[in-house]
DNA sequence: GGGATTTTAAACATTC
DNA sequence: AGAATGTTTAAAATCC
């Protein structure tokens, strides 16, 4: 069943998408930056618009020759934006058209994909950035064509219906249309860039432009080309006074262009409505823009961010004021909002079509991984990745020691180092098993919180030895005991590797139980219970610990910066939990896990120190030890995983995870659950 | 390459 | 008697 899962996700839309993704693969067209392009698409952009002006300026007044000069002049200087990556834009005028269907991947399916692959943070990352800059790019490229065929389609109407008496309200609708046009350009590129600065600020120091997006916000405004801007103000004013003059309403019919929107917004309040546009718009695809000080999606950093608009504003009641009245019902606000939904939709499609492609390279690299594996042998999850130790205690943590003298890179490499699970290297996986030896191991138990669901729902054998794996079962119950049986169901519960070849792992964890020492039978009322002894188990690793130095000087290192780091994470946390979910489902528990792996080596070296050994839980319980080791099963929930997992969890619940709850409540009916 | 660990497999004993 | 639980041995796999 579960192993039905893994092909699932793993073959079925790998076929199809593998050739897809291989598409990413620039041509020779490298050099051209996404600038170029943007500023490529500007000029086709302005092109068409002193086109359509001309045709105005034929029909209509001469007002219009201003502007077209200033056009003229503003296509010329392209200020205020670079690209930052050239890696992204080699591919970006690869514009193979793939014909995805639109379908859009769930949260579930898109974390399962997460989940089956074992990506490097850093690879994902890659991956993510150069996919999203390219699909914009395509985006845009496809868009904007699709603009241009329907301006010129509305341009031959035009002339042709230029014998008719009536051209007014058709001159306005090209104008809608050509506003559009901008306002699309503009929006794509400001996402564009968003995106950008959303995967750069991941590999960033979080802890600026938390609370206040604002020097965000600038670059976002500040990418929106002064000309745009200039033009989308002057196209905007020429239309309304058309429209007053015409007092047509139908003037912007034009704006059916690709979409019938429903123009139910028409009838709205001005705010309503567009808060929420921009409100969905925000949640899709501009992440960073923080809500400003009085939380109006239009009004950022003292000015109004309505389409078009750029007035500055020292207090938020001006803001209304100018609100109300510049922007208030009219035919101008809703052919805007208009236009704004279909920004809205657009990036839509195109988040979609970004997930999609996540899926197919995802898909694609999993299957390759996994494909000289003829066997449907569960994933071994491996990782060449170094990781701190399996015990709080003593063990150094080997990965740590990323120069945290810098705040501002560790979140990428941090994340890496600390295995949350779609963060792992993909060389490693198809290979051979592979486990980290418990001695310089990782905390066993923040990864296992953190990639709880990731275990429990992949077949992919856990990174631990059964030793490790044991002590956890026991650690984690509140008793600080288990009977076997108990420890069977932790393991099936916990892991879905552990759910076939029963008698393979359970003679293991048997075998096991019996060889170290550090497990001990504990006689009981009820019969047997297994318990930990700490002091035992952390004596297997010391000599090999202390013979590397290093090791040594990481603790110290660790410990130095523990604090500094945990705070760091938990404030990009705190961002990245709002993003995109592809965000936090990545970034947020990668730091997430590194927090906690932090605290526990902390409590570990703590520990260590103390020597007082035997009931040293691992960074969960508090502290309260227990007494008696009286026998008592009790339904206490030992899954303190939930805390850390929850933050990351919440939109990620997928129906094999339900599935295997089940799963576990019928084995499990001891203490869990 | 070799020693130390882990995993896997299996035989066998004990307990339930 | 049979399954579950423990113990032990041995070999293969891994790791460092």
């Amino acid at each position: 069943m579960s192993n039905g899962l893994a092909n699932q996700n793993g073959a079925a839309s790998a076929e199809g998408v593998s050739r897809e993704a291989q598409a990413d693969s620039p041509p020779s067209s490298a050099g051209v930056t996404t600038a170029d392009l943007l500023h490529l698409q500007h000029h086709q952009a302005l092109h068409v618009a002193r086109q359509i002006l001309l045709q105005q300026q034929q029909q209509q007044q001469q007002q219009q020759h201003q502007q077209h000069q200033q056009q003229q002049q503003q296509q010329q200087p392209k200020p205020g934006y670079k690209s930052p990556k050239t890696k992204d834009s080699q591919s970006g005028l690869q514009v193979s058209v793939a014909m995805m269907t639109p379908q859009v991947i769930t949260p579930q399916q898109m974390q399962q994909i997460l989940q089956q692959q074992v990506l490097s943070p850093q690879q994902l990352q890659a991956l993510l950035q150069q996919q999203q800059a390219l699909m914009l790019q395509q985006q845009l490229q496809e868009f904007y064509k699709k603009q241009q065929e329907q301006l010129h389609l509305q341009l031959l109407q035009q002339q042709h219906a230029g014998s008719k008496p009536n051209k007014e309200p058709q001159v306005s609708a090209q104008q809608l249309a050509f506003q559009q046009q901008l306002l699309q350009v503009q929006q794509v590129q400001q996402q564009h860039l968003l995106n950008l600065q959303r995967q750069g600020l991941l590999s960033i120091q979080p802890g600026q432009g938390l609370g206040q997006g604002l020097p965000l916000h600038q670059l976002s405004q500040g990418m929106i080309p002064a000309e745009l801007q200039q033009l989308w103000k002057e196209v905007t004013n020429a239309h309304v006074k058309e429209e007053h003059s015409n007092g047509n309403h139908n003037g912007h019919r034009g704006l059916d262009l690709s979409s019938p929107t429903p123009p139910k917004n028409s009838s709205l309040n001005q705010h309503t409505p567009t808060n929420g546009q921009y409100l969905s718009h925000k949640r899709e695809g501009s992440i960073l823009e923080e809500p400003s000080s009085h939380c109006h999606p239009l009004y950022g950093h003292g000015v109004c961010k309505w389409p078009g608009c750029e007035a500055v504003f020292d207090d938020f009641h001006s803001f209304l004021k100018h609100l109300n009245n510049e922007h208030a019902l009219d035919d101008r606000s809703t052919a805007q909002c208009r236009v704004q939904m279909q920004v809205v939709q657009q990036l839509e499609l195109q988040l979609s079509k970004d997930k999609e492609r996540l899926q197919a390279m995802m898909t694609h690299l999993h299957v390759k991984s996994t494909e000289p594996k003829a066997t449907p042998q569960p994933l071994n999850l491996v990782s060449s990745i170094t990781l701190s130790k399996s015990a709080p205690e003593a063990s150094p943590p080997l990965s740590l020691p990323h120069t945290p003298t810098t705040p501002t890179a560790p979140l990428t490499p941090l994340s890496q180092t600390h295995s949350v699970i779609t963060a792992n290297s993909l060389h490693s996986v198809g290979h051979m098993r592979r486990r980290y030896s418990d001695k310089y191991n990782m905390p066993i138990s923040p990864d296992l919180s953190q990639n709880k669901e990731f275990y429990m729902n992949a077949e992919v054998r856990p990174p631990f030895t059964y030793a490790s794996l044991i002590r956890q079962a026991i650690l984690d119950s509140p008793e600080k005991q288990l009977t076997l049986n108990e420890i069977y169901n932790w393991f099936t519960r916990m892991f879905a590797y552990f759910r076939r070849n029963a008698a393979t792992w359970k003679n293991a964890v048997r075998h096991n139980l019996s060889l170290h020492k550090c497990f001990v039978r504990v006689e009981n009322v009820k019969g047997a219970v297994w318990t930990v002894d700490e002091i035992e188990f952390q004596k297997r690793r010391p000599q090999k610990i202390s013979g590397s130095p290093a090791l040594v000087k990481n603790i110290q290192t660790s410990l130095g910066y523990g604090p500094t780091l945990s705070a760091a994470f938990q404030a990009s946390m705190a961002e990245n939990n709002i993003p995109l979910y592809t965000t936090a489902s990545i970034g947020s528990p990668t730091l997430n896990s590194l927090a906690n792996a932090i605290r526990e080596e902390m409590n570990g070296a703590l520990d260590h120190g103390n020597s007082n050994g035997s009931d040293s839980s691992p960074g969960r319980s508090p502290l309260p030890a227990m007494h008696h080791i009286s026998v008592k099963e009790e339904p206490l929930d030992p899954d303190d995983h939930e805390g850390p997992l929850s933050l990351v969890t919440t939109a990620n619940h997928s129906p094999d995870f339900d599935h295997h709850r089940d799963y576990d409540d019928d084995p499990g009916h001891e203490d869990m659950l």
